[in-house]
RNA sequence: GGCGCUAUCGAAUAAGGGUUCAGUUCGCGGCCCUCUCAAGGCUGAAAUACGGGUUCGAAUCCCGUUAGCGCUACCA
């Protein structure tokens, strides 16, 4: 029987989630809802040392407003459940709170001699890296080391129980058969083999935090969770082969999951994988959310950048994956049924800030007005005030094209609701010459005496009277857009002067002439 | 250093041995539209890392080299 498709995101809560990590949850979160199975969370924090706070109430906050609804793990309040329940039966799904679960596994393999008690110290392990370095070497704990070292390999039965009993403290480690060619299947990068020579014997326990590493919580819960495909960034193709070892130590090899590992997001220029420091340094944000760290460091976050969370996850739904032709604009519920790990991208995916940005403005250009009139007036806050719903709206309407985010609108459209008060240089000099200002008593008179002030009567009007006396169309126009709005761009003069109205049209004209005089 | 992964225009990618002197999108340049800007239309420059094989035929399959990346913790 086929068993029903689970997959998990597992990030651990030691900062901020990284857009390489949302992409790693949408590409889970989308096989999932294809394959009509379920989508799991679990907080992989056996890291004492490096838990902060705050981080996975950033995490689920993160995944919601990207739209990526975990199916179990978190509930409607978005917290993590702890007691198990019908829709969540393998709570808790935080790992510090499964302590007693993992004991036992790794107290198995110990009785099967697939792991062992070792005694070392981290100091006397640091000990021996810093000499092996001294000789240009790498210290590695394997089957060439494991019989010099403290272990209850090496020390006589009754005394690595005493150490146990007593409690000096231990590690538990995975002893790698000797010289195997672990051969495995991963979704994305197909046949792999690496001789098990070449890996060294991992710790399963640890004894500063008495708490299991990643490795053994990862393949207990897993297995726990009948997880049926792992979807994973790039950085743990590495341990594959030991994983491979695990599920077959623990004769669990019939319902291993399936291995798919993701390539990494890589800086937009020069080497190395995405990092905060990239966008700082480049002015972009690599987090969803805004974060502030224990030391008051603000990362800005895609969210508070102005970008739409839809946009967004199509950005990075297509980093690193296509759907075999050339569309690019998906929506999620889109990208549900043609995803597929197949077309998933071997390797790494450069980020890029500018396509980003053109994502964001298509998404901004297919926003229904009322909405974006909307997301304007929140944006803008105090500073529309009191103004008219369908003047903004208005506005909103002549002036989205040129708006790549809702954030920028304001300073776009800011001469709308208030009169220039300066005026750009270069441009009243390039303008505002001898032609231009024998033209513009005639021009203001025109304006005045309009009968209607709609765009088609204003522009038809002003340009008879230009070409009728033969001025220069340009310096006459442009020399009305500066005074209108202070700058020698934006939308047509005509466009404007209708929202703006007669009586407001001629303050804006008569103020300039005044101060440019 | 060891192990592994990867390699097409500046970036993301298409082409799954022949329809390809390599297509699309972003970016960059030009032209058109035009009162400016934006948008739009048209258009230009721009790539199969290198070397060997296999094959009638290779961007595509194999090997090597080089380069990049990842891992090499009692981190995940």
């Amino acid at each position: 029987m086929e068993r029903k498709r689970r997959v998990r995101f597992a990030p651990s809560p030691t900062g901020p989630l990284h857009m390489g990590g949302v992409r790693t949850a949408l590409y889970n979160y989308l096989y999932a809802r294809q394959a009509g199975g379920d989508f799991v969370l679990r907080i992989e924090d056996t890291d004492s040392q490096r838990f902060v706070p705050g981080a996975e109430e950033y995490i689920i906050e993160a995944l919601r407003w990207c739209g990526i609804y975990p199916d179990e793990g978190v509930d409607e309040n978005g917290k993590v459940v702890e007691t198990p329940s019908e829709k969540h039966p393998h709570a808790p799904y935080r790992q510090s709170q499964r302590r007693g679960i993992y004991r036992q596994y790794a107290e198995q393999l110990v009785k099967a001699g697939y792991a062992y008690y070792a005694f070392d110290t981290p100091e006397e392990l640091a000990a021996l890296r810093a000499e092996a370095e001294s000789r240009k070497e790498t210290f590695i704990y394997n089957w060439k080391t494991r019989g010099n070292m403290r272990n209850s390999l090496t020390l006589p039965e009754d005394e690595v129980a005493r150490l146990v009993a007593e409690d000096t403290g231990w590690t538990i480690r995975f002893k790698i058969p000797e010289n195997r060619t672990v051969v495995m299947e991963d979704l994305i990068r197909g046949h792999i083999e690496v001789n098990s020579n070449t890996l060294d014997d991992k710790v399963l326990w640890k004894r500063v935090d008495e708490l299991p590493t990643y490795h053994l919580a990862n393949i207990v819960d897993d297995h726990l969770m009948e997880i049926t495909e792992v979807i994973r960034g790039e950085e743990w193709l590495p341990s594959l082969p030991l994983h491979y070892l695990l599920y077959e130590a623990f004769g669990w090899t019939d319902t291993q999951p399936r291995f798919a590992h993701l390539s990494l997001l890589l800086k937009p220029d020069g080497k190395g994988k995405l990092s905060k420091r990239d966008g700082d340094r480049l002015g972009f944000p690599v987090f969803p959310l805004k974060w502030v760290n224990a030391e008051g460091e603000v990362s800005r976050g895609y969210r508070e950048d102005g970008y739409y969370p839809e946009a967004f996850i199509n950005m990075l739904a297509l980093l690193g994956w296509n759907p075999g032709n050339d569309r690019e604009l998906f929506t999620v519920e889109e990208l549900v049924p043609v995803f597929n790990l197949d077309r998933v991208i071997k390797s790494g995916a450069r980020f890029n800030a500018d396509k980003a940005k053109w994502f964001n403005q298509e998404y901004l250009r297919m926003r229904p007005l009322p909405q974006l009139v909307e997301d304007f007036k929140a944006c803008a806050g105090e500073k529309l005030k009191g103004c008219d719903d369908g003047y903004i709206s208005a506005v909103v309407e002549l002036m989205r094209e040129r708006a790549h985010f809702v954030t920028e609108m304001w300073n776009l459209t800011s001469f709308f609701f208030e009169a220039p008060e300066s005026y750009d240089e270069a441009s009243v000099v390039k303008f505002w010459n001898e032609d231009a200002k024998a033209a513009m008593p005639q021009v203001r008179s025109l304006l005045a005496d309009l009968a209607s002030f709609d765009k088609e009567t204003i522009e038809n009007s002003l340009h008879e009277l230009i070409t009728s006396n033969q001025w220069p169309m340009g310096k006459v126009m442009n020399s009305l857009r500066l005074f209108l709005v202070g700058v020698s761009k934006g939308p047509g003069v005509a466009d404007m002067m209708a929202l703006f109205g007669k009586d407001e049209t001629l303050r804006r004209i008569d103020s300039a002439v005044s101060k440019l005089s």
